[in-house]
DNA sequence: CATCGTTATATCGGGTCGATATAGCGATGT
DNA sequence: ACATCGCTATATCGACCCGATATAACGATG
């Protein structure tokens, strides 16, 4: 989805693609996971490949492709739970339906929240008999996930005031 | 490792290890990688089963097991780049040597500042090119890893003062 | 023009994930 | 008494990802 969504942009190379995946947060994509994708993504005939220079290959994406593509960023029960799946939809945001952006954020937050009510209680319920660097650990992914939640709150204002410009509450 | 590393505390059946992943922020742990993980460590004779009460199977840790489990944990190389790599070990802290502890931290520490560089590097390079949305997405990245990094260094610290007691500083 | 670091494509084995199957268990409702 | 529901519990499968590795051309430095 995240190389459909970057050739939406312009056709790139192999290499160049995985730049960009980084770019985009994800530190550890591996070329074992990006070549066998653009052939997947090749044999459904949702991407195209053409020898650029030296011996480059450049992708660009199809018709096909960019449909697909729409479908999977607009599927309602699109994952909220997969960091991943999230942060990939996030960075293609603007293809995705007004409407259904804040309904999507919410969705995120929700299982945020839960995440977090259950780490309390699971520090509650282990609080004396884990070490302090587990615990230490469990309180840190907590503020992290507490970060997380406050920073949609931030997209859902700045997506609500449709002028929409996060960054402009940026701290 | 982090089945390892919980069967030190006492014998406990699959579903039960499961758990307490979660509760150590493994959140997606899923039973396709533990019970295969669990054959996977009988065969190498670092743990053990017996039959627990109803159809509960009982894992309990060998000698071996314990050996293994200390040896990759104080693996002088070992993992800092992999979040859950760095996360199992922080888990497992209170066996690992007090002389390396510091040493791993800095490492962990090192890594996530020049991932916080090179993001940076390429939200300066990308501004104008990219969306709102993709880079709020990179600016919110570069803030987590920047509390992650104070995090870190709160543990540092703590370790440092001996009597260590992380969370004595906290928020 | 040798050498080194970067760009670039590709594959492989071992492992993870998500879905699914199966079934016993305890509680709740009628 | 017993149906049914959700939770506990073990297990497997296909599709896929990751890290290591192979290969080689390219550009810069000396």
């Amino acid at each position: 989805m995240a190389i459909l969504g970057l050739l939406r942009e312009g056709p790139m190379h192999g290499y160049e693609l995985k730049q960009r995946l980084v770019d985009l947060g994800f530190w550890r994509i591996s070329f074992g996971s990006v070549y066998p994708a653009l052939r997947r993504l090749e044999r459904a005939r949702f991407i195209e490949v053409s020898p650029g220079s030296g011996r480059r290959k450049e992708y660009r994406i199809t018709a096909e492709g960019k449909e697909h593509f729409q479908q999977i960023l607009e599927d309602e029960a699109s994952e909220v739970e997969n960091t991943s799946a999230f942060r990939v939809r996030l960075a293609f945001f603007k293809y995705m339906n007004p409407e259904t952006r804040i309904d999507f954020l919410e969705r995120r937050k929700t299982v945020l929240r839960e995440r977090i009510a259950s780490a309390r209680t699971s520090l509650r319920r282990t609080a004396d008999r884990v070490d302090r660097y587990t615990q230490s650990l469990m309180e840190h992914g907590v503020r992290s996930a507490e970060a997380d939640v406050a920073w949609l709150d931030e997209l859902i204002a700045s997506e609500r005031t449709q002028d929409g410009a996060p960054g402009a509450e940026k701290i």
